[in-house]
DNA sequence: ACAACGGTTGAACAATTATTCAACTATAAG
DNA sequence: CTTATAGTTGAATAATTGTTCAACCGTTGT
């Protein structure tokens, strides 16, 4: 999907305020950076994901307390890890046979808490 | 789908660590703030709603100068303005034919703000 | 009243994606 | 070495969702 692009794709009707549609251009972010952002909120839109980030919050935990706790299989979890490893979300150790995942950054708990200030109203 | 349920679904295997299991679900967010927040971060998660947030910020505009603005048609951008309208992150105003929107909330600037920073590392 | 244009809407289609299932790897214990 | 368990992975399935298309509504101007 190509975004804001000059004289291409086009809705049906005419340019009404072309000199704010001007300036407007000017001032958004480039197209790159819009992928990346909503990418970023896209991993956080899943209920699973956003658990499991809760979960691992403060205390680092295993796949399987992970599926024990949201009651549900670890293969389905041990995909949304991965998922949340390769956006450098969570981090993880390993031992013995278990693998403890935990929080890879702070902003991200800001992140979330902000939202969830936001929900709150 | 359910959420961290007790004695519900469940991962094959044994619980390592039934103490943790336990405090954390004590400390998890209710299911329904779970649900809300990942609807919200849902909402940030698609480029042309991230988009069309960025070209409204400020200076209000029509859905037809978005649309050119986006090089989208404006069905598609009626779309997702309804989707934004719904989740109470834009207002509008009718003006004649003209329909602007606008940001409905400073706190959808700052998260997005703080996913910028994060991003940019 | 009628035509023209901005905007909305519902159905259809295409693309994306979360979960399940089965197979597989790796570590630990007997 | 063999077995059992924790975790990962790829393919398949089902569900969700963004865009297109065509029809429609509401306001403006003639």
């Amino acid at each position: 999907m190509k975004l804001y692009e000059k004289n291409v794709p086009s809705c049906e009707c005419e340019e009404i305020h072309a000199d704010i549609i001007e300036k407007k251009r000017e001032e958004m972010p480039d197209e790159n950076t819009l992928y990346d952002l909503s990418d970023f909120f896209k991993i956080l839109g899943d209920s699973t994901r956003v658990s499991i980030l809760f979960a691992i919050d403060g205390e680092p935990m295993c796949v399987c307390d992970i599926a024990n706790l949201l009651g549900m299989t670890k293969s389905a979890v041990s995909h949304q890890l991965k998922i949340l490893r390769h956006s450098d979300l969570v981090t993880y150790r390993k031992s013995g046979k278990n693998v403890f995942y935990s929080l890879a950054d702070d902003h991200v708990r800001d992140i979330i808490e902000k939202a969830l200030q936001h929900i709150k109203e």
